[in-house]
DNA sequence: ATAATTCCTATAGATTTAGTAGAGAAAATA
DNA sequence: TATTTTCTCTACTAAATCTATAGGAATTAT
């Protein structure tokens, strides 16, 4: 039940850019030092999410990244989805023809429910909230 | 997120066992065959269940393996727990000391949230409760 | 021109997953 | 006691996934 680096690393680089929101283009060179994570695996990671369109890039100098909409419309199920794909616990949850038993099974249910609370605290969780929860846990750091 | 043939699998094994509570031992062999796993495969799972002490092993004739409680008194949080290893799904909300930020970051709140609603969920449902719904699903097939 | 950036493609070691294989030990029963 | 049925224990392995690293091409501001 491990989210892998992606899903983590791409919250993170999200809730920064977030931050950072209004103050022009974000360089991943700033991003990295910041979260002490290489530059060039961020790359990766944050490809993904410039291709999911929910961020702008801008090359060259003074170029860098910037979210692609206010922070208060992106959530964290949007941003673990694209990283991590599914979060459903088990892949008959969202695709049951995989499986002879899913009509029938009970412990398929159980996953399902899981997957539906899971999707819910990540839906309901928006980039502006992890801002405001940052602000204000860690109002002495910033 | 995905939880391994592992954990899905443990958890048929134990509702396969609890199916059958009363019945005597009841041989690896039929629950392969019913649950369509390989013999070989449900062996190494079910001896973590038994060196845990969820299940308990007859050798010879007539042997197999017994639920070591009543269905009533194991929840799927036990199972999945000895199966995957912890359910957190990113390792710093067990252990904060492997990463400086722990104290700090938010991110790591929604991970515990997310620890907590899973393992909120895995814990209120038992075997028996398993059971139930399984009679009442599939009364047809059963 | 130069420096700072993103963009694109390839590679690779480590770990985990999902099994397979085979011989050994215990118990029931004929 | 010989046989059969079952669990027990140890070892192996192919494939996939994870977690990056590397290098150069393209773009833009100054």
């Amino acid at each position: 039940m491990r989210l892998s680096t992606k899903g983590r690393y791409g919250a993170r680089i999200m809730l920064d850019l977030a931050l950072h929101y209004g103050q022009g283009p974000i360089p991943l060179k700033d991003i990295a030092e910041r979260q002490q994570i290489s530059e060039k695996y961020l790359e990766q990671i944050i490809t993904v999410l410039k291709i999911a369109g929910l961020v702008k890039s801008i090359r060259g100098v003074h170029g860098g990244y910037i979210l692609a909409k206010p922070p208060a419309k992106i959530n964290l199920g949007q941003i673990i989805r694209i990283l991590e794909g599914s979060i459903a616990p088990v892949e008959c949850v969202d695709e049951p023809d995989i499986c002879p038993r899913a009509e029938f099974c009970v412990t398929r249910d159980v996953w399902k429910e899981i997957k539906r609370a899971v999707d819910g605290i990540l839906k309901s969780i928006s980039l502006k909230d992890l801002v405001e929860r940052e602000k204000e846990k860690n109002r002495a750091r910033i």
